[in-house]
DNA sequence: TAGTGGTCTAGACCACTCA
DNA sequence: GAGTGGTCTAGACCACTAT
């Protein structure tokens, strides 16, 4: 009966009275949902928790560990395990390459480069790269397709710096694509927002000036080296989804 | 020897030889980042690395989890695990109450209530949220100010059989807030996306009829009962950050 | 200073899946 | 059928922090 019973269904079958940690964050939300652990008050220890549901406080600690991840409870040491007043939920998305993205929703991708050349960094993105304004960087622009209609402009600057990129043409795959591929596993920041279609922009995603345009922004390092700033601007009705 | 040496400085001061899971972390991706781990291939099991590191594969195995949740390693039982070709990222972003986001950027917070009134539910909500169309339900909308200034207006949807709902006025507290504070740790959809100011909106934020507005909407659930459905129209500027 | 969460270990059994 | 990850246990030491 002491180390008898590990790997229970694991959430597959929600079977009878099997502990496991998904079911005691199960229960654990549960009360939370139901107030039996009312917002702002502690919660037990992780000892009583695992005296109660008769498991390891190993257990316990995972199952809580990762609702405190996910901000939906808040735990100091010595403090003990809180409900949170005013809880911030933490929500993640997912950020795929653009050719799947297109893919995914069942549609023909295309892709097509419009510019290629060598250019000094303009002092906003030089900035959020952490690279001399007037640096001279590679620019690239290109259009991505979607059952042939326009589906979202690319406008990327890519550190020189970075290996192999100064010999690409990125014709056949897009600068996104051969840094997913070659530069993978970086670090960095996006942005979301919106922007007002101009002339130029309104003439690649075939759509009226000043419509309202969604905006994906982001700049990428591979450890301290900038790698790539890019400034997504998606056809109108885009919507980047996510669940909670 | 043999358990003497738990809890390490744990990513606090990057000493001497400790192990922990962080180190390992660290360690793997840096095999990640310099390809010694190359995209695509195989890397050792858990209980080479955990004799490699010299730890218990308890540990191992944590560091190697977490990397598999962020995207950057797939993880199969009996096929192993492999540093994917095209990683698809995941990037967590905050839900933070309005109050609490207009005041963490130093700004003061102010909100006005505009309209409050029980309508038949419009199909493409009802239909988000689960409910039949035409449901009588109520329906709110606001607007959240920052130092004096528009910030965002909500409008929003609340499934009359939410307790206590009924009754409140939304005058002094805001939906957002009443209902976090109240229907706590829900479940839901959200999506981002862009949408051209209408005039009436203009009106509200302060802006020019047409320019593009960043909007978010959410749908909320707890357990099973559909609770609000609601569109934030941000005053132009807003942006949306994470980091990856 | 004492209480609580954070983490590691060593061992074990099981679920999943590839061959 | 066999190999790999997923998980649980029981015990232990430590870091952090409220008091």
């Amino acid at each position: 009966m002491t180390k008898a019973d590990a790997n229970r269904p694991a959430a597959s079958k929600a079977a009878a009275g099997n502990i496991t940690w998904q079911s005691i964050q199960a229960e654990a939300l549960r009360r939370i949902h139901d107030r039996e652990w009312a917002p702002g008050s502690l919660i037990p220890h992780e000892e009583e928790l695992a005296a109660e549901f008769g498991c390891a406080r190993a257990t316990v600690n995972r199952a809580l560990r990762e609702l405190a991840i996910l901000g939906m409870l808040e735990r100091r040491r010595k403090a003990g395990t809180r409900v949170p007043l005013n809880p911030v939920r933490r929500a993640t998305f997912q950020i795929p390459v653009i050719r799947q993205d297109v893919e995914a929703k069942g549609m023909d991708y295309a892709y097509q480069r419009l510019t290629l050349g060598t250019k000094p960094l303009p002092a906003a993105i030089a900035a959020a790269l952490s690279l001399e304004p007037g640096t001279p960087c590679l620019h690239v622009t290109s259009l991505h397709m979607a059952d042939g209609k326009p589906y979202c402009q690319e406008d990327r600057w890519i550190n020189p710096a970075v290996e192999g990129a100064g010999v690409q043409d990125f014709v056949t795959i897009s600068p996104n694509e051969w840094l997913v591929q070659n530069i993978p596993f970086s670090r960095g920041g996006i942005d979301f927002s919106a922007t007002s279609a101009s002339p130029i922009l309104a003439d690649m995603l075939q759509c009226k000036p000043g419509e309202a345009l969604f905006v994906m922004e982001r700049t990428t390092f591979s450890g301290d080296m900038p790698v790539t700033a890019v400034r997504l601007t998606y056809a109108p009705g885009h919507k980047v989804s996510t669940a909670i």
